[in-house]
DNA sequence: ATGAAAGCGCTAACAC
DNA sequence: GTGTTAGCGCTTTCAT
């Protein structure tokens, strides 16, 4: 692999002369003649700077760290995607954290918090993207305070600057307005079970279209569970148990792979969708066209949120103060035949 | 941030002493007392090395560079949480790269080619994970030429060494006879539009286990298409128009997205699965649970494929001759509800 | 308009 | 058993 040294003695200038030409340097001019070696010099050698020396040099890796629980996640897919784009085009590298691969590595000495800041004291990352309600408040708040430039995707933390959200309250919403246009009246929550800014969010959309529309919640109504199958699955549960009479006639699922659990396990006790109980999920994907039964969705703008995320890290890689943002596109329903008018009411 | 010179400032010995005793340097032998010092020093100052600077000396970055067309890809969710915990328990960092995102930044003074060597050229990665069909064979060819530590999943090309792939042959003979024992004999292929060698093994598998029970395939049976939802859709096609008296009863989906689609078509074509016609999957994924009907698959050992990969990988950094390896762990059939006697047979 | 020189933080060969 | 030294490849003052 050819430096920059020889470059410089092929073009026959000093390695400071090839470093401004090559890096577009501003303050200094360049006659033509000797930039233009310079250039069919490095084209020739096919030149690339050495990305770990520059970044000793400079303090900047040009490469941003998501940590996430888990890729793979059909939640997660679109916020990925639109974190990968908008950091190519921004000239960023994504390193990947998998925040469970930080919990069993044996490093039993250090604790969970520390292993953070390795992450950013190693050097390796000028800043932190963490996805989803991966670390509990206290470690963000903690790494907020070491500075460790941070953003936030999908949720909030009280006293940490640097975060994008959606609109989750008001895509709850219009969940809750589909089905009143049903006839529905008793609806139900499946929540999200984390202590996180988002889960109380889309609760609270709920709740304030229930209100609004002057329906009281009831307790046996609303129910809580991790968003995956195994948790929509479980958390229905007590649901199941209450005499059709009182039990919602829908359910709004506050996320899109528990809402298949709760499918299924609607299903498993003979219960049909949506003749006998409606559902709609937070949160669409190509997929839910393709459920039994197709699901009703509400689709957010995801794919802008972890380019947002993304624009905000760099920006404040620049400087910029950190500031907390929601991304204002407008939430859509994906009507599909999960939900229908009540039964009662047919 | 504490540096290694601030450290030995503090326990007032040289740096490379410190920098042995911290790396557990087995070469040179450190008094007790000393070490003691040393390693106090490290820990009151939160003393983390600095992964570029010690990369630029060592010329090892531990890192490795994750190659895949599409991250948030049913299909590789398992293989890419298999090559995260792999590489964290290895001690390295992956650097994802999708590689999508390589096309279309905006450079084309530089072909694709010369793309993939800038990122190991860069010096960030030590090597190259390549999952799935993403780049062309020449290219593979290409970066194997130039020496550059690479590992292909899920896939083989002429002439490159360093490869994981799963028994495809296998498990497709093993949907077929899932099939043969339900009383199908007219079946059909989805397969793989890509010209990949996987593509071929799977079909290879189909058309082995056909012809070891005898049943000529009719070139009518046989269709292909990408590995998606839409790939599937249209790839079935050519299948609804043809006779139900000649048309297969079953068909085998080289993928499980393409299932999907297929899935999809069937139904809005009005026939009935599997009381109409059967469809298996190959790969498995907890939501093939879900969908309408619950799809039967072949389950294969994916989560290992990807583990492999990078244990691969970093036997070749360490100097290990690059093998092909086929990972034997049986494959198993998940038998769900897309499955069942032919109509005939009834 | 270009060159000289120092140094980012670390490791490794060698000296004592 | 520990210190000295050189240098990985780059950027960035400061000279000229």
């Amino acid at each position: 692999m050819a430096n920059l040294k020889d470059v410089a003695r092929l073009a026959e200038v000093d390695p400071s002369t090839v470093s401004r030409v090559l890096r577009g340097d501003p303050s200094q001019a360049v006659r033509p003649e000797t930039r233009e070696r310079i250039v069919e010099a490095a084209r020739s050698l096919r030149y690339r700077p050495n990305a770990l020396a520059r970044g000793l040099r400079t303090r900047r890796t040009d490469t941003i760290g998501l940590v996430m629980p888990d890729i793979g996640n059909l939640g997660f897919a679109e916020v990925t995607h639109g974190i990968q784009t908008a950091a190519a085009q921004a000239g960023r590298l994504v390193l990947l954290i998998e925040a469970s691969s930080l919990g069993d590595d044996g490093d039993h000495t250090l604790d969970t918090e520390h292993k953070y800041e390795q992450l950013i004291g190693d050097g390796r990352v000028d800043g932190l993207i963490v996805a989803f309600a991966t670390l509990d408040d206290r470690l963000v708040a903690h790494l907020a305070e070491r500075k460790i430039p941070l953003v936030l995707v999908n949720r909030r933390t009280a006293g940490v600057h640097g975060s994008v959200v959606v609109d989750d309250e008001r895509g709850s919403r219009l969940a809750i307005q589909h089905l009143f246009a049903l006839g529905h009246a008793r609806i139900g929550l499946v929540g999200l079970a984390a202590e996180t800014d988002t889960a109380r969010r889309r609760e609270q959309g709920y709740r304030t279209a229930m209100n609004q529309a002057g329906i009281r919640v009831e307790p046996g109504w609303t129910v809580a569970g991790p968003a995956s199958i195994a948790g929509g699955h479980a958390a229905v549960e007590p649901i199941l148990g209450q005499p059709a009479s009182v039990r919602p006639t829908a359910l709004f699922v506050a996320s899109l792979l528990g809402a298949v659990g709760v499918l299924g396990r609607l299903r498993a006790a003979g219960l049909r969708v949506p003749d006998d109980i409606s559902v709609i999920a937070f949160n669409d994907h190509e997929l839910a066209e393709h459920l039994d039964p197709p699901l009703t969705t509400i689709r957010m703008p995801n794919l802008r949120m972890g380019q947002e995320a993304v624009r905000m890290l760099v920006s404040a890689l620049d400087g910029a103060p950190a500031g907390d943002v929601m991304i204002d596109e407008e939430p859509h329903i994906v009507v599909r035949r999960s939900t229908a008018p009540p039964p009662s009411a047919g």
